[in-house]
DNA sequence: CAGAAGTCTGACCGATCGGTCAGGCTCTGA
DNA sequence: TCAGAGCCTGACCGATCGGTCAGACTTCTG
């Protein structure tokens, strides 16, 4: 069976997206994909160079957005960099719920190879954005927890829509980040240690 | 060579705590454990019946605290449960990063293997007392989004002390979790629309 | 009609995986 | 002294992985 380039090339994709959400990449075979299409691992392989390069064609619209968002955070500080980030990010967790949980708990091997090589910097200068750019430990430790958490969490509601995700996480965001504009938000922990 | 039993034994244990961290279960194989400890894979195999068995009983203290918790969530509601879910969990969070971080992202598969057949209903039931037993989406989407990024987060942040990491992370948690004794938070967000 | 281009496949490759097994080694106690 | 228990290993196994390759088939084009 023979059939048009773009169709067999998107079928691929598509069957790719799915077992990957649901086994990761590393858990996917081929093999699994080509099942699934119904063609030969061979056929994968003639659509695409090799495995990583047909997560980079899954990823690469995530990749985009981010990069987008990246930008825009530039020269962007306090609170403003904290607003901007929390939009811009929940705004891509909620769009591209499938790809990133594809990656959930792949990133450190995944990151490593050349084709992902800038998405790590990307996403610290998103945590150090998301802190306000403080270097607070507070400051710090909340932002990495909701960018992390956001990312996991985001596959598992799929039985929220969009819009009523997206308010929700905007809600917990900006509840949840440390304020850095005030001088300091009236800690009322129980002892302050500082080593 | 030959040493004495609850050596090798400990020192795989220690290795394969070091490299399960490092590149998850999957990523890690029985030769690379060898290799570290020094030791052939089949001695690693003549001290753990399996790869499984090796890392349930790394597990098995995390296991054993989490499980404590979930005992003493029975019955509480509201803050009540709120509070002490909190306080559980970002204790065990910050005692038990590493194992913490082992798990990271192989969660689905490894919780279809039979040793860890009842974590997933425990963790269940960690988030609902997290989410004061509401069903709000709100509540559920907080509760998740802050367990997994503590969790995902935890493992990271080598360099904080555990006092400091573990106050931080209360902190954050008491801030983000949405109350749920109070009628409702005077809800800001832009819309609702109740399919 | 000839042949070039594009699509697809079965057979195969080397590497690596988790796991098994027979046997060698050292130490201990009768 | 010697048998047995405990510890350890090299060699090996079947399965699976990502990836290659020659060739068959269809479709397009001059």
């Amino acid at each position: 069976m023979v059939r048009a380039v773009s169709e067999t090339h998107g079928e691929i994709l598509a069957a790719a997206a799915r077992q990957f959400t649901v086994s990761g990449y590393r858990g996917t075979s081929l093999q699994d994909i080509a099942r699934e299409v119904g063609c030969s691992k061979a056929t994968v392989l003639y659509h695409f160079a090799n495995k990583e390069a047909l997560l980079a064609e899954l990823m690469a619209p995530a990749i985009g957005v981010l990069r987008d968002l990246d930008d825009r955070l530039t020269g962007l500080t306090g609170s403003a960099a904290q607003e901007v980030a929390a939009q811009g990010f929940v705004d891509l967790a909620v769009r591209f719920r499938r790809e990133i949980a594809v990656l959930r708990g792949e990133f450190p091997e995944l990151l490593c190879q050349p084709a992902f090589a800038h998405i790590q910097q990307i996403s610290d200068r998103l945590r150090d954005a998301l802190a306000g750019h403080s270097d607070r430990p507070g400051a710090r430790i909340a932002a990495l927890v909701l960018l992390a958490g956001i990312s996991e969490a985001c596959g598992e509601f799929t039985d929220i829509p969009d819009d009523e995700l997206r308010a929700a996480l905007l809600t917990l965001v900006r509840r949840a980040v440390e304020p850095v504009d005030a001088p300091l938000p009236q800690p009322p922990t129980t002892e302050d240690k500082d080593s």
